[in-house]
Order: C-alpha cells, then sequence, then structure tokens
DNA sequence: GGTCGCAACCAATTTTATTTTGGGCACTGT
DNA sequence: ACAGTGCCCAAAATAAAATTGGTTGCGACC
C-alpha cells in the first residue's frame, strides 16, 4: 500500500480529465483563434477544480498542442508570431548585428535582381550610384547610398524580401541615429563603396547572379571592417 | 493695385512666424523624439495665433524638416519609418516567393548559430529533430518543424533576425494556410527533411559555419523542389 | 463680395482606468 | 504530506476620457 503512488508518474491522474478536455476541444465548436473558454470557466464546465485542469493544460501546452498567456486565455493550435516591434529591437541591437543581419539578406536580394531586374530598374541603379559619387556631403551620400541598396530590393521583385530589408532598414537608421558625423566633410574621392557598387550594378547589368551575390558580400564585408575598426 | 498680391507669394507673410519657429526649435531643448508643444500651446507661446502658426509649420513640413499625425504631435526631423503590413503583404506574395525569401535567410541563420549556439540550444534543437521524427501527424510534424528552424534563429543569437524571420514565418502561414493537406496520414519514415534536418544539427554541433549553411540552403531547396513540384 | 481670422467641431491617437485572465502563494482541513 | 480553497499578482485586453492635428462654417472687415 505504501507504494501505490510508485507506478502512477505525476501527471496519472490527469488522464481523465485529458480525455475530457480533448472531448470538449473536438466536441464544442470554438472561435476562428482557437481561443477556449477561460479556466475558471472551463473547470465548471468539465466538472472539475481548477487546479487538475490546469494540470491537464499544463500537459498539452508541454506537448505543443496548445499556447497559453496571462491576460490573453488559452488557446488551441500552434502560437501565432509576434510582430516586431522596432522600438524594442532597437533596444536589444548593436550596429554589428545588424551589419551581420544585412550581410545575411542583401547579398540574396542581389542575387534575385541579378535574375529578375528589368532595364529601366538597371538604369536607375546605375543613376543612384552616380548620385553616391556626386554627393558633396555625408548626408546626401548616406541618403542616396539608402535607396541604392533599396532599389536593388526592388528589382529582386520579391515584397517579402522588400518588406525584410525595410524593417532591417529601419532599425538600422535608428540604431546609427545620434552617432557622431562630420556634418560638413564629404566622402572622399576613392570611398570604396564607390567601386563595390560598381561592381555590384556591373553583375546585375549583366545577369550574374553569383557574382552580384559575392559583389554585394563584399560590399557589406567592407563596411563592417570599417565599423569594427579592422580597417581604416 | 490689381497685381499687387502677384509679387507675393502665398507663404509671404509667413517669414516672421519662421524665423520665430526656428528660434524656438534651436533654442528650447526638444526631448528626444524631436516633439515640440502641440499647436494651440505653441502658439500662445510665440504670441502668434493658431492659424498663422499653422503655415508656418506645414512649409516646414514641405520641406522635410518636419513631420506631424493626427494624433500624435508635430516632430522635427525625418519620419520615423513605416512598420510592414503583414496582411497586405500576404496578398501581394505567393509561396514560391516565400520559398526564396527564406532561401535567402535562413542558411546565414545556420550559420550564425554554428558560431553561437550554447551547448543547451544544440541540445534542444536535437530533441526537436528528435520530435518531428517522432510525429503521427503532419499537423504536429509541422509545429515541431516550425519550432526547430525558430530554435536555429535563436541559437544565432542576434535579435534582429530573429525578427525578421518571425516576419517571414507569419507571412508564411498566412500563405500556407488553408491549403489542402492529409489530417490522418503521417509523414513517412524516410521524408528527406529528416536527414536534411540531421545534417544541419551535425554541422551546427561541430561548429561548422559553412556547413551549416550549405546544409541548410540545401534543405530549403529539396523544399522548393517539392513544393513546385519538380520533385515528388 | 470675397478674403481672412476665429471658434467649434472631427477623427486619429494617446493616456488613463477598469476588467479579464493565467500564474502563484499561503492557509486549511484532512 | 497533500490536495483543495481562496486570495492576490502581473500581464493583457477592453473601455472611457483626454489630446492633438486637420477641417469646416460662420462672421467681421476691408
Amino acid at each position: 500500500m505504501m507504494d501505490q503512488k510508485a507506478p502512477t508518474p505525476p501527471d496519472a491522474d490527469v488522464s481523465g480529465v485529458l480525455t475530457q478536455l480533448y472531448g470538449y476541444i473536438t466536441a464544442a465548436q470554438l472561435p476562428d483563434d482557437g481561443r477556449l473558454p477561460p479556466e475558471r470557466e472551463l473547470a465548471e464546465l468539465l466538472g472539475v477544480k481548477r487546479t487538475e485542469l490546469r494540470k491537464g493544460l499544463a500537459a498539452l501546452e508541454r506537448e505543443g498542442q496548445l499556447w497559453r498567456h496571462v491576460g490573453k486565455g488559452t488557446f488551441v493550435g500552434p502560437k501565432p508570431p509576434q510582430l516586431v516591434d522596432i522600438a524594442d529591437l532597437v533596444q536589444r541591437s548593436n550596429p554589428v548585428q545588424v551589419m551581420k543581419a544585412r550581410i545575411g539578406l542583401e547579398p540574396e536580394l542581389s542575387r534575385l535582381a541579378a535574375i529578375n531586374a528589368t532595364v529601366a530598374e538597371i538604369a536607375t541603379l546605375a543613376e543612384l550610384n552616380a548620385s553616391c559619387r556626386a554627393a558633396t556631403s555625408w548626408r546626401e551620400y548616406e541618403a542616396y547610398d539608402a535607396r541604392f541598396h533599396h532599389q536593388i530590393a526592388e528589382a529582386a521583385h520579391n515584397p517579402i524580401l522588400i518588406a525584410l530589408l525595410e524593417t532591417l532598414n529601419a532599425v538600422r537608421r535608428a540604431v546609427t541615429w545620434g552617432r557622431p558625423r562630420p556634418s560638413h566633410s564629404s566622402p572622399p574621392a576613392d570611398h570604396h563603396s564607390f567601386e563595390d557598387h560598381d561592381r555590384i550594378v556591373d553583375a546585375i547589368a549583366h545577369r550574374e547572379p553569383g557574382g552580384a551575390a559575392d559583389a554585394m558580400r563584399r560590399h557589406l564585408q567592407n563596411v563592417e571592417d570599417r565599423l569594427i575598426g579592422r580597417a581604416p
């Protein structure tokens, strides 16, 4: 009699509640979002105590069939994704991580641009590249540089990747914001990005997906090296 | 007398308010977000009528030095970026584009995971992989598969890339939603993804960034081939 | 008579307060 | 010990009130 509980794991008596729960879920047609009644209510509906019900719910949650959140409720099915909060994201990020993200994303955009870009888009890209060279201040240069990279995303013709890049740029601007920059000087004529941009445009114009991706990757790598301080 | 207003553009008498405004902006230290007092208050501060003040603000907004929004206020500086609207994004996307985006993003996540993952995270990854194999329904398999890919993002330790992947997954689920799937059958024991996942976990566990990225790329390529119908 | 100032009104947004919900603690009775 | 009970807590949704930029209509004044 002393070892009567030995063969019964901690969730042993939960099985009864589990079957009841499973029955309720399949029987009662719950709303589109899969939300089921609050614990206190559901406990009374099933005729069990809240403590007992919670054990069953916890078990189902462990299996991933269920997800709960304080103040929200209990939902059947996989938990929906949380949309990005840029402000919160900015606080938990640093410029290096932003660069890592760009290196992860933009080479593939460059590859797709080489495949899908229209001639008009390539022409615009070349114009923006020229405008970068002609910029008379860092502020102006950065504005054209941003449009240059954005134009590549447009040329990739993938709305999802465009949206992702925009999100990334939002974070980038916020993270970069407030860093000291010489407002009166201008980019030097031998700025490394000029050649990098040239190579990217060439590869896209010549329809070389691999080359375009590589050129973009090297460009961003250069920028990161400058950022970290590995290169002047 | 009839052409007395010809030489005076509509904003002629605004110059006075403009100088006052410019003085106030530089003098009064406004909060970090660049927000300045509400129109009614600011008008009294500058000793002008609201109508007049609004003309000045409108002029500055045209120049892009200012941005306003009903209910929010008036802010000095460029307007912050708009966050992505997933619902709109879904309408303009198709499953193939989703796969292209995944191929662009996830290999790099895999690479970073091989560099930054903790042993605990690698263990969790292996567990999720085993759960995928043990799944008794496609629904359950997909739940674990999603968590598997998400765990890789976590292990990459880059909050920005995690956020981007979550956005992408949100679109993915919405796009995939409602497609027919056999609810009672289960993934076959020789499902190609099992081996793919094994290779990814191995590469991450052995700290091989390049191998992890390649394994992920090949995995997603396989999935895309099945999606398009190039492979059974 | 038409042009300009003025005030009230409007809709978008934030702020504040209230309610609901899952999670957790301490006491109690067996 | 141990489960049950009641209560409180923090997170979140919901509701209500207060702000705020934008708009319209009325009237005064040239």
